[in-house]
DNA sequence: CAGTGGTCTAGACCACTTC
DNA sequence: AAGTGGTCTAGACCACTGC
């Protein structure tokens, strides 16, 4: 009964289920928003009980990667659905309740990547990657400026127009636009003097202390895609964290 | 089946268990680093099955408030076990792989609250706490300035002698000497220029940007009981943070 | 009403720790 | 060998969704 499909595994049962079910998910067999399918049918597609299958989805709900409804199913996981939407942004107004940003985009063209974007993406430095730059607006207060590095072969055919023509997050119209899912991130996070340039960009003094948050995120497979290096204006903002 | 001890209680079973071990690791019924009973033990108490104290446990677990050990049993958390130490910490050095830092208290009163910190510890600005002032340094560079308020009648006794003599993480110290263990916090980040009492303390030019970290961190039932306003200075370290 | 995920149980066996 | 948590199963029933 300990093997399986591809047997010669040693590890609990469910983490093996959890693996087939991920391997479907980078494959594409279940779209993000689409469902997969019910505990049952998978119970009987590996040959183990419902509770072991339901063991394995518990492990991806848990980290992000499919949602479960009661009573309708257990769907793939999308930045564009209400849920997830915004999902890696800890940005929150110190008073107001909600965060409205409103998108600038700047540019959009074809870089090389340089030494420290490709050791994050795990490119050559001499590769070349999609360069986005923007800034957001914060009740008309220019907020966040933001450098975006997409990994080139991945993304190919975005254009500055097709950014403006989207509106909402970035990460659905990855998926939208792409067929790319963002399924965790990395930050790491300093506090920088604005320079001129990033000082003009947020109409600011230069020297004015900034919020510098280089983000990396990753596809399915643990493949970094995007690396975001953003700067935020923190005087009616704070990066919110949770421990626990 | 479904009533309990205290019964008319609308919510899954294995939730209301978990309410009642969390009433009990409160009342200090078993003390951090002590091993709760075991799950048989703790099904027969409650009058349910092993499998439903499991999943309570799990949901204990998962929070950090307990820690599993195969063969052993399941212990309260306590930051002074290795897996805990530092817990809270998310400072993270560029390039070396460690990190170690250097404490040196500078003073140790009480003091009135004041609006912000009442706030944020639920009492009133006129009521006193006690504040506590500290730097770190990391090999030799004085890198953190921090100013820690604590709620005045958990701490009686504290002083700064006796803060000088322990070594270890302070949230050890809390729980050795004055029965306090954090179980989560919260962390609110900005950027600010080091005014003049910052940047003497980190041996710094007025106007350099600092990481300003605000941790509010709770004991059991969510009370919060101490407040630190950290400044980091980030040219050789960093704030990580992993999203998922 | 049928189908989905969510809860609860009882029992078997495995893996690790301690004596 | 005895006791702990960890895995797996099978089956019953509940709660929610949609036809």
């Amino acid at each position: 009964m300990r093997s399986l499909e591809q047997s010669a595994n040693f590890s609990p049962l469910y983490q093996q289920i959890k693996d087939l079910i991920l391997g479907s998910l980078q494959a594409g067999e279940w779209q993000p928003g689409q469902p997969i399918p019910s505990e049952m049918e998978l119970a009987e597609r590996y040959k183990v009980s419902q509770g072991t299958v339901r063991k394995a989805i518990d492990a991806l709900a848990a980290e992000n990667l499919v949602i479960r409804h009661q009573g309708k199913g257990t769907f793939v996981a999308s930045h564009r659905e209400d849920a997830f939407q915004y999902r890696f942004l800890r940005l929150v107004p110190d008073e107001s309740q909600e965060l409205i940003l409103k998108s600038h985009f700047l540019s959009c063209q074809s870089i090389k990547a340089g030494e420290h974007i490709a050791a994050l993406l795990k490119i050559k430095a001499t590769d070349s990657v999609i360069e986005i730059k923007r800034t957001q607006s914060f009740f008309g207060k220019p907020t966040v400026f933001e450098c975006i590095y997409l990994i080139t072969n991945r993304f190919q055919g975005i254009s500055l127009e097709r950014l403006n023509v989207w509106n909402g997050p970035l990460y659905g119209f990855y998926e939208s636009e792409f067929n790319t899912h963002m399924v965790w991130a990395e930050e790491r996070i300093k506090a920088i003097n604005a320079d001129e340039e990033l000082a003009s960009h947020l109409q600011l003094a230069k020297g004015s202390a900034l919020l510098s948050v280089e983000r990396r995120s990753f596809t399915y497979g643990n493949k970094p895609v995007e690396v975001r290096v953003a700067h935020y204006e923190t005087t009616q903002l704070h990066y919110f964290n949770e421990l626990s």
